[in-house]
DNA sequence: ACCCGGTTTTAGGTATGCCTAAACTATTAG
DNA sequence: CTAATAGTTTAGGCATACCTAAAACCGGGT
């Protein structure tokens, strides 16, 4: 009964690769692998924090393994397999990430670091354990959507950057889509977090003021980027 | 706030080697370090599935780090710093059988293959949710101790082997010492666990004929030498 | 058309942790 | 007391995954 027979025994190193190559080269809101785009040698080496010549010697690799498309000078593309490994991969991160704060009382910005570590070492029937415990959740506490089963992403509702707001929209937050534990933490503090309500009151050369959880505050423009908000009725 | 400043970054293997030389060189019911014995090379080769000359090279590296004391030919001890190492891990490990037991389901003889690639990985942080999510338990699903957070071994009641009850002597089966996986099925099958009542009816060549969970068995001498009961009353 | 500077790759090196094969040590049997 | 044998160590290799330094590439601006 299992399901990925062919699935290669993958290192820890490899799997990352693939999961940040998947990261990197998807819109926002894109889901599938047709929609990603070629990710450069940089990207990977400045997002996984090594040498750009390390990051080359590993896609050699990896596209030996067939799991990505790469041609020098070019970037990668995942192929069909690798994209199947990513998704695994971001499954078991995202399903971690709810189980630490569901079941353990994590905060939501805390449990990226502690489920990065974990996602490599879980075994099937943990994952399993931990999707029924929490009846197979649809989205992570950052408000990312998690791979199913079958390993297909679900599609969200449209989202806006909160950036894009207009001076008196209001919204629900929807995701946070931040990877940098001091936005995370000052955010949770902010009590800007996915489901919270927000208002734009007014945009400023330093940035946006907002409203949020009863309190204004003035955001660098950078944070408003990366905060995705929806329809407050949607 | 961080208690364990001192601790270096250990490896995984390094890690394990600490925790076998600890397991090896207790006596069953043994609980301190002055109570241990050396581990020879062949011993934790057998355990660690590796060859003899891998751990020659490891043990070298660990006497390096003052975590052991090591004299070729002689075998190895662990040092007051290498002893609380292993106990850090032995704690991960046994918290983690212990958790995914009670709080995820798994089968009591499931649960070591899952903690042992945990152990390793997850935080302070995780292993003290855990803790307080059981209630500080004392010892794990197979009846083994689980060493303190200040690194203390609690002491058990008086034990003895299953095979040293005479005919007729009713126990409790207080710990089934097994790594072996085949065998924990067995034990898992037959109802004899952690807790269970034993009765020994017969002493034979082959092994001995006992009576849990209502049913009669031959157990072969090597799985009795394996269960540990403790008094019915104690 | 060409040059310059950033990006990327090549070449060569390090550390870990395992392996095999061969040399050595210790202990036990005769 | 020596010789066989079981246990151990040394020597030399391999794969992974990183690094630095230097060479190769490529695209934009003049």
């Amino acid at each position: 009964m299992n399901t990925s027979l062919s699935r290669p025994v993958l290192s820890e190193a490899q799997e990352d690769y693939l999961k940040q190559i998947l990261l990197l080269g998807s819109a926002p809101e894109g889901s599938s692998l047709e929609h990603t785009t070629a990710v450069s040698t940089q990207e990977l080496a400045d997002r996984m924090e090594v040498k750009p010549a390390s990051v080359t010697g590993m896609l050699k690799k990896l596209a030996e393994l067939a799991l990505v498309e790469y041609e020098a000078y070019k970037g990668v593309r995942l192929t069909e397999a690798g994209y199947k490994v990513a998704l695994e991969v971001l499954r078991h991160h995202r399903l971690l990430e709810t189980y630490l704060h569901q079941a353990l009382g994590y905060g939501w910005e805390e449990v990226h670091a502690e489920a990065e570590r974990l996602e490599h070492h879980i075994s099937e029937a943990f994952e399993k354990r931990i999707a029924e415990w929490l009846g197979h959740p649809s989205h992570d506490p950052h408000g990312d959507p998690i791979p199913t089963a079958e390993l297909h992403l679900p599609e969200g509702v449209p989202t806006r950057r909160l950036a894009a707001l207009e001076a008196g929209e209001r919204g629900l937050v929807a995701r946070v889509g931040s990877q940098d534990q001091d936005a995370l933490n000052l955010f949770a503090h902010l009590g800007l977090r996915p489901g919270a309500q927000v208002e734009v009151l007014e945009h400023m050369p330093e940035g946006v003021r907002v409203r949020a959880a009863g309190e204004r505050y003035l955001l660098p423009v950078a944070l408003t980027q990366i905060v995705w908000v929806a329809e407050v009725g949607g």
